[in-house]
DNA sequence: TCTGCTATGTTTAGCTCTAAACGTAGCAAC
DNA sequence: GTTGCTACGTTTAGAGCTAAACATAGCAGA
């Protein structure tokens, strides 16, 4: 098989803790406290990823179609947001948005119509096909990820997520941000 | 100025919390013990992502060149790993790690030469323009990102980068594999 | 009613990645 | 010395994203 070009490799064999180490002996004296969070953040995030491309693959779905039509779904009836609130709970930029709506929109699970709020937003609506998708999917996608992280304890759960939102509060502060204002 | 297409909005407004509340109101009964851990997760790799993009881009280099001179250079001398190696300590495919190599060739960073362990493989090594590159830039992000984990204490650090082990480990456990063997 | 400002969305160019196809070269068996 | 297998690397098509430019509409003030 060839196993040809797979990634994640790094992931077994180097430990977060060999490259801090492996800094520390190349330039003496480097702070490499960050490494052993930031490295392990960005596999686990990296391994759920490909995890939930792999999933929902055999749902029928990507992920970021899921994304979109979830955020509409939990919404609660009317299952119908605009654009900009999509964004607002959204990790992408509002192009990338408008993307997913128009791939969306194009395999019929979402429609756009003018907002009954606001007269220069788009509404973005679910489909009863996209109605359908997202209940026969998201469900089975929890319910996966539930086990995936079942190796942890309760009590481990609890306070990891809380170490995670204190640190997603520090990383807030001190950040660099965005862009300069003018 | 317009804030226009501006992300990462969800990470102040909409705690995981809340999202995991949204999908009991609308799926009753659903596992969502998941969320609290890989929502934060996703959102705190995005955020590191995303600071260390711009923080690069003020010393003038992009993280992907970064991350490919770094493996080179703290591998120590003589600062030289085929691209199979290179391949193996990081978390992208083959074919990125070609096309990675072609820019920093391009940029007169690193070049390509037969390897004289192995006749197939081809070694890549750092010129002095990338010896001076990943000097001048990788002390900086290190002393810089130490600072932005520095709110969190010696012992919640220490917690958490326990806690993520576990999880990757979990994670390697239970993910779905990358392709089913022949 | 101009004039400009702000909010909202869309479009486009360019980037980097993945997956898969492709090209080769060493090596082993006979 | 051919045949096939495996390892290694590159190329290509296509996906999805960002940043920035663009388009438009409501609104506010003179």
């Amino acid at each position: 098989m060839s196993n040809d070009g797979y990634p994640m490799e790094a992931i077994l064999r180097w430990p977060a803790a060999d490259i801090a180490a492996a800094w520390q002996r190349e330039l003496p004296g480097v702070r490499t406290e960050s490494i052993e969070v930031i490295t392990p953040a960005w596999r686990i995030a990296k391994l759920l990823a490909d995890d939930r491309r792999r999933t929902l693959a055999e749902l029928g779905i990507d992920p970021s179609t899921l994304d979109l039509l979830s955020v509409i779904r939990r919404a609660g009836p009317p299952y119908e947001l605009t654009t900009r609130e999509i964004t607002r709970r959204t990790l992408v930029t509002a192009g990338a948005i408008s993307q997913r709506i128009a791939r969306a929109e194009q395999a019929g699970l979402v429609e756009r119509a003018p907002s009954a709020a606001s007269r220069r937003a788009v509404a973005v609506k679910l489909t009863d096909a996209g109605h359908a998708l997202i209940e026969a999917t998201v469900r089975r996608l929890l319910e996966h990820e539930a086990d995936l992280i079942g190796g942890l304890t309760r009590d481990e759960r609890t306070t990891l997520t809380g170490l995670l939102a204190k640190l997603e509060a520090t990383l807030h502060e001190r950040a660099s941000p965005e862009r300069g204002d003018g």
